[in-house]
DNA sequence: CCGCCATACCTTACGGTTCGAGGCATGACA
DNA sequence: TGTCATGCCTCGAACCGTAAGGTATGGCGG
């Protein structure tokens, strides 16, 4: 398959940068998660659960995530953690969405500005 | 019906950004479009006439843009400028671009604390 | 003159991602 | 006792971008 992109990833794929992000300064369980990405981006992105339950078993497959279950108060819990793999592909994502914005920004730049591209 | 999205768009959406982007500045005919969404960028978008031809369509059949035909030594081509409506159209969706943006790099910034809520 | 490439328009099939709406099970609390 | 919050999960639909086509013309080398 191999799919060969032209472009890079992150024209979507947020959720799947904000889950290593989160889980990379505190292991979490996936309900948790949920509201924890709601409430960090001020109510503006609300990924559902359809949406992140299957990223974490995707990104638990791929060995970037670990996980362990836990029992607390009858209820049980499945916490995620980041592995030393996710914190790479975490990294390398972050460099991608950086890269996709200062792409994008420098183009609206040209208009805003009137910085007429000095070639 | 009716979609109601909780979540704005533009974790994919760059593609429109684009070409309203660009075609504020110049008209242009979809060939040419083409080619200077790959050049502004660097090589580093490469939206193929697959995906931009239909978006032109979509976007003239909003009303965002308007299109005349043109022939150019033999060649057929079609023009399109953006309307008023594309005009504003292309502001919202700047805005909704920056205020993803923001929001993310401000997770990435690593405040755990909810957002300062500028509202 | 023929074949091929660049121009210029277009469409279709496909895959990946997110979204909404469910389903299941337990514990807390009124 | 019933209803809510917690906590896990999956499925179908919708949407978007990609690759890969198809059509037609003009210019060029051979």
């Amino acid at each position: 398959m191999t799919r060969t992109r032209t472009n890079p990833d992150f024209l979507n794929g947020i959720p799947e940068l904000l889950i290593l992000e989160h889980l990379t300064r505190r292991p979490m369980y996936g309900y948790e998660l949920v509201r924890a990405i709601e409430e960090s981006s001020g109510q503006q992105f609300q990924f559902g659960e359809g949406c992140i339950y299957p990223l974490l078993h995707r990104l638990e497959e791929a060995g970037h995530l670990s996980s362990k279950r836990e029992t607390v108060a009858g209820r049980s819990r499945v916490i995620y953690r980041v592995t030393a793999p996710g914190k790479r592909k975490l990294a390398e994502t972050i460099e991608s969405w950086q890269r996709v914005v200062d792409t994008v920004n420098h183009i609206l730049e040209g208009h805003q500005d009137g910085l007429p591209a000095v070639s």
